[in-house]
DNA sequence: CAGGATCCCCAATGATACTG
DNA sequence: CAGTATCATTGGGGATCCTG
């Protein structure tokens, strides 16, 4: 059980700080893709990940590197190389959310299927 | 594996927002809090978890229900009576998104040692 | 009690340009 | 290449009031 000094439903809990960054929406991109492929550069990131912008790739890449996420080595070379990876934390929680990626993909049907009966009963009754 | 239709990384394909809803602010909390209680009231969501206004958590009930997350059974009494739980497709989501919360539980000195180590590093290099 | 409707605003986000 | 700085935008999100 989780201790009584972390708890993610008190607003003022530093926790609910640190799942905001493991489930925002470019942070849950970035744990995937690099669950998946090891190690990957700024640039290469960007490409993977579409539509998101230089900014928040930079800002969501230091967020989680401050929490433990990430680990981002600097090749001191020119021109500049940076390779981002996952910590040994980082890959447990990335685990979690591929879990959710997963799930997502390997049930899509009944995901769809729900939007549209819940679509239906909506238009259903007009008032 | 999952199938090539269904694309998080595509900025396009639609489960993307079903991924964000699922990991939204209050998303996530309102899943967590329906797998530890299994059901309960607006009202009793609305107190558990700390800080989420009226308008958000209806909003994100709506959202998690048309996507097939969350149950929503009304008891036609006055004064209104309305009970949420989660379907077998959220539950499914919500042990994942709990195993989040655990793990933020369990590590939570290695966030924290991570994020002083962090910012001591940034604090050294003024520039 | 459960939410719908409104108003409002700040902060998250994105586009662009620039730098080491 | 890997960012940072700046600026513009908007819509997420909250406060409030109202209703079935």
């Amino acid at each position: 059980m989780e201790s009584a000094l972390v708890d993610v439903f008190d607003m003022n809990c530093p926790s609910r700080a640190v799942m905001e960054h493991l489930s925002s929406r470019w942070g849950v991109l970035i744990q995937v893709m690099l669950l998946r492929e090891g190690t990957l550069r700024f640039s290469e990131l960007r490409r993977a990940i579409g539509g998101v912008s230089e900014k928040m790739l930079a800002q969501t890449l230091q967020a989680l590197e401050r929490d433990g996420i990430v680990r981002r080595v600097v090749h001191p070379v020119i021109p500049p190389h940076v390779d981002y990876s996952l910590t040994d934390l980082g890959e447990a929680a990335a685990k979690a959310v591929n879990t959710l990626f997963d799930l997502i993909g390997d049930r899509w049907a009944e995901f769809e299927k729900a939007q549209v009966e819940y679509d239906q009963r909506k238009a259903a009754q007009p008032l």
